[in-house]
DNA sequence: TAACGATAGTTGCACATGCAACTATCTTGC
DNA sequence: GCAAGATAGTTGCATGTGCAACTATCGTTA
């Protein structure tokens, strides 16, 4: 008998993160906003505390900061943030919203709040608790799982 | 107040994915094994079904057959599948694995069966279930989500 | 204070992904 | 049986991602 795979978590995960990043940008669109999951999402932590370094930014984000260094070049060429050096310390940049990037999330948010309640439809409070809980196990398991190679968040 | 997305679905969904394929990865390495998560996936799905079209393998793995054609280009370097067009409709590439596919796969099956475990480590099956019910209810939810412009399942 | 190690960020390379536009082939309808 | 439309797959372009290797700067310490 084969392994069902469909009856674990993994298979759900995936697909949903995908589906999801596919209806932001598309939702985003017919309101005139330009704007895909990832930039979003950089544009709400900025939004929360603005003027971080990019390393710190490439921790919260869950990002290489190789990665994070190419989505500020593609935010800042679209002008949604700007890099400032840092006063005191030449090596640090910190990242900045600016007005048009204030502007483009603070109209984005209500949409995603919007979505996001859509996709939890139907689900009970209880359950969406339960649900969160249960995802953060999962989460806490993973990264109790010991890697010799994973050194990107240090 | 601040709308907190910490305790929606969202950022979970896509932490665990990403959480997932590094380790994935990283486990795969560990063992001698050459896969990236996606490549992974293929052979699965070739496992269950071998010799499909890459259109419906485009499907199956919720991907663009653009997508679809350049991982297949990547596992052919690799050795991992082969392309073969099909007797009777010209336009058709039917994918199949290789020895060396089928063997890595069956290498990596029961690593793979263990990570997935220790994911789901510390869950009842009551509660497994209950998570997994409670994501296909959304992924229903972002189905029933209309967009204009997603075309790309059909 | 000079040297060494740590830290912040960038670049080269590879992989993965999607959309638009394209070629080749097949199917359908007149 | 041929033209028009549908379908399978590829390619160009853009975005996003990570690792290894690099530069520039800072901190520590001998």
């Amino acid at each position: 008998m084969q392994y069902d795979f469909e009856k674990t978590l993994l298979p759900w995960l995936g697909r949903i993160t995908k589906e999801f990043s596919f209806l932001a940008v598309s939702v985003f669109e017919n309101n005139q906003i330009d704007l895909t999951r990832h930039q979003w999402l950089l544009l709400k932590k900025l939004n929360d505390k603005d003027g971080q370094p990019q390393n710190d930014l490439a921790f919260i984000t869950d990002r290489d900061k190789t990665s994070l260094t190419r989505l500020i070049n593609t935010m800042e060429r679209k002008e949604l943030v700007k890099r400032v050096p840092d006063a005191t310390d030449r090596r640090i940049n910190l990242v900045y919203l600016t007005q048009k990037g204030r502007e483009i999330l603070e109209k984005s948010i209500p949409i995603m709040k919007e979505l996001i309640g859509q996709m939890q439809n139907g689900l009970s409070t209880e359950e969406l608790e339960n649900t969160i809980t249960a995802l953060k196990k999962v989460k806490a398991n993973l990264e109790n799982i010991p890697q010799e190679k994973n050194n990107r968040l240090k």
